[in-house]
DNA sequence: CGATATTACTTGGACTTCCAACTATCTGTC
DNA sequence: GACAGATAGTTGGAAGTCCAAGTAATATCG
């Protein structure tokens, strides 16, 4: 647990980097997404916990309910949710032994590998969005000006990242 | 690696989410944050590499830094950064390895161990700063309108979080 | 003063992420 | 058609994060 200050540390920091170095507008920005993305994460894996999901395994499924067939290859997974093959196959792993999916031959690539989204899987997908959707995905503090403020800006630096083209 | 996509990710999800639930704009915030955060992290640790630092461990020379006698107790440093015990612990033992510092006993109070930069920690932290400026702190594509913008949206989520009093 | 509670830190385990190396399978070219 | 190169997925290892439990030392209170 991590106890409550006074005062806000990132300000704090802000004014300690401003007597040394420059950037502090950048640091403070970077610092601040950082800590976001801790709190976001802690509120929506504890939004889970009923189900023994995380919110990286939760992505998973809500990715193959978006496919017609709830089914996709493992590396197409791995573009859409920007993780790397490895932690693909890690998250499979998991939802494989909880039965939330199972993994499928392709019909015709012999290299691919499908995740297939199994009846229980299908069945929970929709609670647990309930609780994630209940629990503001984390942001329960932003109204919908600063939802969408946050998500033109970080599209900014996603752009930049080669997230995807254009 | 992960390959670059012809459309936006996090786009193309709040299309699917529309379409099943509610809170798409919170969904994209949130998502939004979640990519943000590995991008940054991304950049940082590797423009840290020259001096085998990471973000999560030059954070706490940083920390360092900022003390008058470049010596903080361990939890002390773990309420700054916003870090579980174990976290500072873990950070310590790797920093302590490196030679940046050195675990020191607390004069008064014997459960508390201060962490104090060593000559190295010192010397390393202007260059290794000075590269992580140069990196743009990871958020190149923000102007200060955006770094200020997001700073404050998000600690709106912070201060929800109880990261620090009112 | 002594028992209890609190605080500080460490340890072990779980989870996620990445990278590098490896196997298996396709693809494309000569 | 055969061989080189690309692609798909897995494995092992490193790093960081957390939690829960454990040890040691200090504080509190009856």
């Amino acid at each position: 647990m991590v106890r409550p200050l006074p005062f806000d540390p990132i300000e704090e920091a802000g004014r300690q980097w401003d007597q040394r170095w420059s950037g502090s507008a950048a640091m403070q920005a970077a610092t601040s997404i950082m800590r976001a993305q801790q709190i976001v994460l802690a509120r929506v894996d504890d939004a889970l916990k009923p189900w023994s999901l995380t919110f990286a395994r939760y992505e998973v499924l809500v990715l193959l309910t978006f496919s017609r067939e709830g089914t996709l290859p493992l590396g197409k997974m791995g573009d859409r949710l920007m993780l790397h093959q490895a932690s693909v196959t890690n998250l499979v792993d998991r939802l494989e032994q909880q039965g939330y999916l199972r993994r499928v031959a392709h019909p015709t690539d012999r290299r691919t590998t499908l995740a297939a989204l199994t009846a229980e899987g299908r069945a929970i997908i929709d609670e647990a969005t309930a609780a994630v959707v209940k629990a503001s995905i984390g942001v329960a503090e932003l109204n919908n000006r600063d939802q969408q403020d946050l998500h033109r800006i970080l599209k900014k630096l996603r752009s930049g990242a080669n997230d995807f083209s254009n």
